[in-house]
DNA sequence: CCAAAAGTGTTTTTAATACACCCATGG
DNA sequence: CCATGGGTGTATTAAAAACACTTTTGG
């Protein structure tokens, strides 16, 4: 930090919400449709400016409840990354602090209120955003990927309660894979300080009821702590080709 | 990104480096004695206020020259995170965004020119620092630790041409554990995509000679493509505990 | 009784670990 | 010729992948 004697530029700062969810076994991702200019009538990612006495996280949850209609935001949240100043914004230099959003899925207010109309897109039919949010939500989508290997939180893709099934589908619809339902069974189960069985199981559905579980206390992500377990062994994605 | 009619709020914002380094085999960081208020004479990260028109890497590499006397900056620079802006200055809300640099040991002006002198630290004997520098500095050993298990940035920290030792020697001190030197030479050796062999030998050291490799290129980091081939199967860092 | 999905056991394959051993240099 | 570190081969162990099979529901 500084000694600058003359007195700082101040910028404009925003953040930005990927929110993930998986439905109908595919990710994803909340999109608004932009009622002002710049890029007026486009799609582009929640967000809006941050306010005088706010930090970066309850910005983005004020934004996301006013531009969705949903109070309780369900799901967990941490920090992307911050994008710009300098030339991303038609307007003049913004700064933007990027957010992921990993969250079971929640209805959106169908039409907009005063406040941009809301919708889940599947993230393979993203159309054409506003901004530089194409970047930002690939690295998103990078992100995710990475955190389902090393932390539990596949799971917050599910509500509290859900079956191993439910859990593997969530990983194939971000991984863009399929994973073997027996082995994946063993690893989630068998990964200690993941999962716990509630007792509970389903019923009404085709087959065999299946056993529900809840994140183990201690994978469960507390304030503070954005994500405190680590999933050692990992539970790997397949990878295709070699590196590089 | 919104429509707020009124204008929006501005910030000052910061950019901070924690850069990296090993030395006699310890982890090193870089951190600068601060000359004004706030925390005057204090040790704090290096890094000052963004200027109008700048981007975010540019500010940090210019804060870090200016600091440490080095106009070509050597090693791995990528953005960590944001903090704040609430209640993390006392001077008033001030955005900063962490970056780290990973880098072969390089030579710090050793008296202060204009600037505030900056010095190496071993991480076992950082000081108290300003502002919640403590904290972000914990964030990006953790985040150095895991960058090396997944890509090939462990380079980073030696020069050009480096052995495989010399490599070694880099894992161990981030890790902070020891690694069997033939396992390990074998795993680096024999990662496709990861070094590349010179064909040159060192001299002159106790010792068989070793031959000295180099970051093959598709690991070589570029602009716009921060860090590109990822280490699969992962080089993994030796975990005590289990998972939680 | 059949289809569908859950869950368990077993074999095969692969990678990580441990460690014995040889190689090439400096003193 | 011996100490020092570089580099290779090999046995052991653990985990991932593949897949046969049993269980429990709904129709």
């Amino acid at each position: 930090m500084p000694e600058s004697h003359p007195a700082p530029h101040r910028f404009p700062v925003t953040v930005d919400v990927v929110a993930l969810t998986v439905r109908d076994g595919e990710l994803n991702v909340l999109l608004i449709t932009r009622l002002i200019e710049p890029f007026k009538g486009k799609p582009a990612l929640p967000g809006g400016f941050v306010l005088a006495g706010e930090d970066l996280q309850e910005a983005a949850v004020r934004e996301l409840a006013e531009e969705t209609g949903v109070e309780r935001l369900p799901g967990y949240l941490e920090q992307l990354g911050s994008y710009g100043p300098k030339g991303r914004d038609p307007r003049g230099d913004v700064l933007t602090v990027a957010h992921l959003l990993l969250a079971p899925d929640f209805p959106v207010l169908a039409a907009g209120s005063d406040a941009e109309h809301a919708a889940w897109y599947p993230v393979t039919e993203v159309p054409e955003l506003a901004f530089d949010h194409a970047r930002i939500l690939d690295d998103a989508l990078e992100r995710a990927k990475s955190k389902l290997e090393y932390s539990p939180l596949g799971a917050a893709f599910c509500g509290e309660e859900f079956t191993i099934a439910q859990l593997r589908a969530v990983y194939e619809a971000v991984w863009g894979t399929r994973l073997d339902p027996r082995n994946f069974h063993r690893k989630a189960t068998g990964t200690p300080g993941f999962l716990e069985d509630t007792g509970r199981m389903t019923t009404g559905d085709a087959g065999r009821p299946a056993a529900l579980f809840r994140l183990a206390p201690e994978s469960r992500p507390t304030a503070g702590h954005p994500a405190r377990a680590v999933l050692n062994p990992p539970l790997m994605r397949p990878r295709n080709g070699a590196a590089g």
